[in-house]
DNA sequence: GTTAGCACTCAATTATCCCGAGTGCTAACG
DNA sequence: CGTTAGCACTCGGGATAATTGAGTGCTAAC
């Protein structure tokens, strides 16, 4: 029979229907249930024949004898990359998400995660939302800020509007005003320039040049690295973790276990959204055993990058199965990825790129100014 | 028998040895192992009859005829209320755990994320962190720093430092010594006082007063709101969900969803950490149906009020089945809380500087409600 | 090439049995 | 009177056997 070929045309049908119901029912599927629930005027006989060669050629395999077919991971990469048509979300929803969205879009700690949330939400699987934390980004403003007598707020703020802070206290008074003229001189300084060029010895320079004392300039040293440290970070929402648990591949606990402790493993997650296979449509799917990882052979991945203004400002995956509904993933993050896009085109100048604060994961700082107009 | 008694000490002994069996096996424990396994010099006819006897007074029950006994509530409630003698953690743990803690002291939404961490670690059960946000806080500084041509950054900090920043995007230009201007009079202003005077009114006078235009306040009033907001907001963190999973009464999947989906639930997880029953140690512990909740019937919580320098910054809850390692639970949040303490008391002036007290300043209208007021 | 038919396979369900841990009760003992 | 040995009884759970039925591969006829 055929064996390096394509697929024909009736196989294909007949692998959609397979992976379809199986999709659906998440039990192996037979010869009959594809004959008469997909009715391709067929009788099961001919299917028997058909899935005979499709098992052969690696597209499906039967966990033993007497049960019906499941798709292998190259059964699902072709359902992806062949069969899929593209399907669309109901655009009544954009509405609806838009406004979930709409006072975070000016933070994008919190747009990643409420767009995980919905991302989640939309297809009852697990979503990862990561930054996109960026070392290379430019410094646009460094500031020390007088708190009280002894202690002062540093202030990092990148050109893709990044802000990190942290609080300096200091073993002697300093006066505000020298605060203020020692801030003048480092954002002077660093205005513009690349958050990495940040270092000990143009800092060092600084108090030459400058003439503050050593001693008082070191701990706003430290505390700046802090911030260019903390900007770089990715940080990470994990999103609808038992909703995973919902479906019937999880019916031991071990497996869940195993799951959550997976996404709640940092490395990983970031090979989990790293998983490559672009699609062309901007999203990226790995597909069981595709993704490396032994751990990660029951699960498919499907990632997109979210980008404002054209920056990639972090990326969302959803975990499901092997046995996940593709279709609809793919459908959903399409979709938020569109319109998230689209927003931020329009939005033009209200959509001004602003901070995630640095000082946790999960809760931050709502964005809800920045969107209003003065009016006079 | 003995019916609205106390326990004898026999009695109490066999009640002992029954929870502390079960904690271990969390298996129904039978008259022979207690005779056995806790040579307390008696037959298994006699524990059987006291057994029988702490049954009826409801310290205990049978699940079916032919097993062993399970603590109720109420046996577990006089375990930890009387049995119970207090454990000590390893001192040498704290100097692990301080390491893990130095770098957050200064940061109190990562302290309590780190201490619920810490507690989930050392106790193998599921932590939650809540911070404790303070609206009552005064105001301790009060910034607008340039970030560039028409956007800057507004910055709160309140006198338990912490820290929201928001930036403020303009339509039009806004020079940043007006902007500094501006600043030193606001922050003038609001010294001191208390976050929830800043108020539409304090501002509108401002306005006045300084002979700044509303029209470019506006937008810095706003966000200011949203900051303080932000400030008063409780932060919830969870640490340690999977461990859970490893318990054996999470045999089922079920048990396991519903408790995930429990505790990523906000409104529950109020309900959790404010069960009270104070242990008298600064500790909180609520067993089983006390606390109120259906949904909770199975679990324990024991909750810890962190303090730093006398205020209240966030409670840290420790929450698993009510067949519960009590002790190591006890002892491990006593444990941190001292830990903490006794830092902070070390610590002190790095840690919280002067606390400023100022008269109110007008109407005390809540920083939501003033929020509304705004817009135009 | 397609299909009806048939023998065969094997996981999963159900029924059945059996074991043993644990109980309550009774009677004897110090 | 409290304690204990002994015994009949209960009942969940584990093991084993029987049954079912979905699904297959193969063959032969259309």
């Amino acid at each position: 029979m055929a064996k390096n070929e394509e697929l024909d045309a009736r196989k294909l049908m007949i692998l959609k229907a397979i992976i379809d119901d199986y999709i659906e029912s998440s039990e192996p599927v037979g010869s009959r249930t594809v004959a008469k629930k997909y009715d391709m005027g067929l009788s099961s006989a001919t299917i028997r024949n058909e899935m005979a060669d499709l098992e052969e050629m690696g597209y499906i395999s039967s966990p033993h004898t007497s049960a019906g077919r499941v798709p292998s991971a190259k059964g699902y990469r072709t359902y992806v990359d062949k069969i899929l048509e593209p399907a669309a979300k109901d655009p009544a929803l954009a509405n609806e998400i838009l406004t979930k969205l709409e006072d975070k879009m000016s933070e994008y700690g919190k747009l990643i995660k409420a767009c995980a949330e919905i991302a989640s939400q939309l297809t009852n699987y697990t979503a990862i939302g990561v930054t996109h934390g960026n070392a290379k980004n430019s410094v646009k403003a460094l500031q020390l800020v007088p708190v009280d007598d002894n202690s002062a707020l540093v202030i990092v703020v990148t050109d893709d509007n990044s802000v990190k802070n942290k609080l300096v206290s200091l073993d002697r008074k300093i006066a505000p005003d020298v605060l203020i003229e020692m801030s003048g001189i480092i954002n002077r300084y660093f205005y513009g320039k690349p958050a990495s060029s940040v270092t000990l010895m143009t800092l060092n320079r600084i108090s030459e040049e400058a003439g503050i004392e050593r001693s008082i300039l070191l701990p706003f040293v430290d505390a700046i690295f802090d911030c260019i440290k903390e900007i770089g970070k990715d940080e990470i929402y994990t999103e609808g973790t038992s909703l995973l648990l919902r479906h019937p591949e999880f019916v031991s606990v071990e497996k869940a276990r195993n799951f959550i402790e997976m996404i709640q493993n940092e490395e990983m997650v970031e090979k989990i959204v790293n998983s490559s296979e672009d699609l062309g449509n901007g999203l990226t799917i790995s597909i069981g055993t595709e993704n490396g990882d032994d751990d990660m052979s029951d699960y498919s991945v499907v990632s997109a990058k979210f980008e404002v203004d054209g920056t990639c400002i972090g990326t969302v995956s959803v975990v499901g199965p092997t046995r996940m509904d593709y279709k609809n993933v793919i459908a959903s993050l399409e979709f938020m990825k569109k319109m998230l896009e689209k927003k931020s085109r329009e939005g033009g100048k209200k959509l001004i790129p602003e901070h995630f604060k640095g000082d946790d994961i999960g809760q931050d700082v709502s964005g809800e100014s920045a969107d209003k107009d003065i009016k006079p």
